[in-house]
DNA sequence: GAACTGCCAACTGTCGACAGTTGACAATGC
DNA sequence: GCATTGTCAACTGTCGACAGTTGGCAGTTC
């Protein structure tokens, strides 16, 4: 028998604040009522609290003492410093990548570029889902678990930002596509080297495109 | 009047567990019993819970749900994976550092150079503080809040395996001031790729020190 | 003697209630 | 009209108690 991902009370509560932020349902500037969501989720204070600190650890929330937990509000400045310490993260680990990835990551890789290619060549714009799985991937082919839990919570805070966000605009989107293309075959090389340059270049153009899309 | 720095007592009870955890006063394996930490602090369990919640977001503790939090116990490949963590926001780091650095930083970083040569001519061995002074100090330089907030995580959960581990040998001592000196002419050059290169062949020494150290 | 079963103590998970703080609003004085 | 002060409701911080689970131990069976 499978045993419930998460028994406690405050787990699911995690699982079910984090999802309400993440898709701004709780919207980026709005408090979030202890007692208020607590009965709502059918629980009590304690637990919830609990549940509260967490996604606040994770960067989800941000607590203010005696006033509650607030959904972070983030402007230019945070996302430039956020996409620094993604890419500190994530070009190391496309090189850790480049040097360790079995043929089976490869054939992940390929997948999830031909599924993107196959949806922008159908019209349909380039789902973000699909660009998260394709870095997850990446990450995966790395190896290494304390990167990939950094890596994890700093993509999340980027969701986050993007919640708020218009949708991106194809142009971008082919550039992205043709990156992570560029990026399977720099790590099926096995060039760690040029795997870093290719995914700086390609979270430098990530980032300003949200920074372009925070000024609308 | 200065505010103090934790009302809560769950910040608090944060500090203090956090100092046990670090100084090995609570040695790697044992078992945090929460009432027993609780009314040692003088608080209730709930409270000690979110400190406990805490440090194990930031890896100082593991939790087993219905056996409680345990500070965790580190092997070979807990360390190597720990590392290659370190290596990538440190590095990164390191090149921030290099193209933001001014006068002031310049300075700083020389004064904990100095002073570990100080030490290390007077037949004093190199206290870790000085080293984590000198990280602590080539980060602010890289003006990068989120990567130095997870820098500091990263050296926490180092402080917790060097805990349970013998003092570095004199001539580590020695190559980790070099490095150190390297590091800031680099920096001082304003020389990004040397200061990542420098800092990551530091960071691979003292990883290989301390997994020396593990098997002794 | 070894393996299994049922019981028990210890501990974590959860709850409801009380206490202290904060920000806002109304009342007051100038 | 504006600043100041007093009051209050709402909310967070904290506590003590109860419930459920876990691992270990004694008793039983073969």
């Amino acid at each position: 028998m499978t045993p419930p991902l998460h028994l406690s009370l405050a787990g699911q509560a995690v699982d079910v604040l984090r999802e309400q932020v993440l898709t701004g349902e709780i919207p980026p500037g709005s408090r979030v009522n202890e007692v208020e969501v607590a009965q709502k989720l059918g629980i009590s204070r304690g637990p919830l609290r609990e549940a509260i600190r967490h996604l606040a650890s994770e960067g989800l929330l941000m607590l203010v003492p005696h006033r509650g937990a607030f959904v972070p509000d983030a402007d230019a400045d945070d996302v430039k410093a956020l996409f620094e310490l993604r890419t500190a993260l994530e070009c190391a680990a496309a090189e850790l990548a480049a040097s360790r990835r079995t043929d089976v990551d490869l054939v992940r890789l390929h997948e999830v570029c031909e599924e993107s290619r196959r949806n922008y060549r159908a019209g349909q714009p380039f789902p973000y889902r699909l660009d998260l799985a394709f870095h997850q991937t990446l990450i995966d082919a790395a190896r290494s678990p304390h990167i990939a839990g950094q890596v994890r919570l700093v993509q999340q805070r980027v969701v986050l930002l993007r919640s708020a966000l218009l949708d991106d605009d194809p142009p971008h989107q082919h550039a992205s596509m043709d990156d992570h293309d560029e990026l399977v075959q720099a790590v099926a090389d096995g060039d760690a080297s040029r795997a870093s340059t290719v995914m700086r270049r390609h979270l430098s153009r990530v980032c300003a495109q949200m920074l372009t899309s925070m000024n609308r």
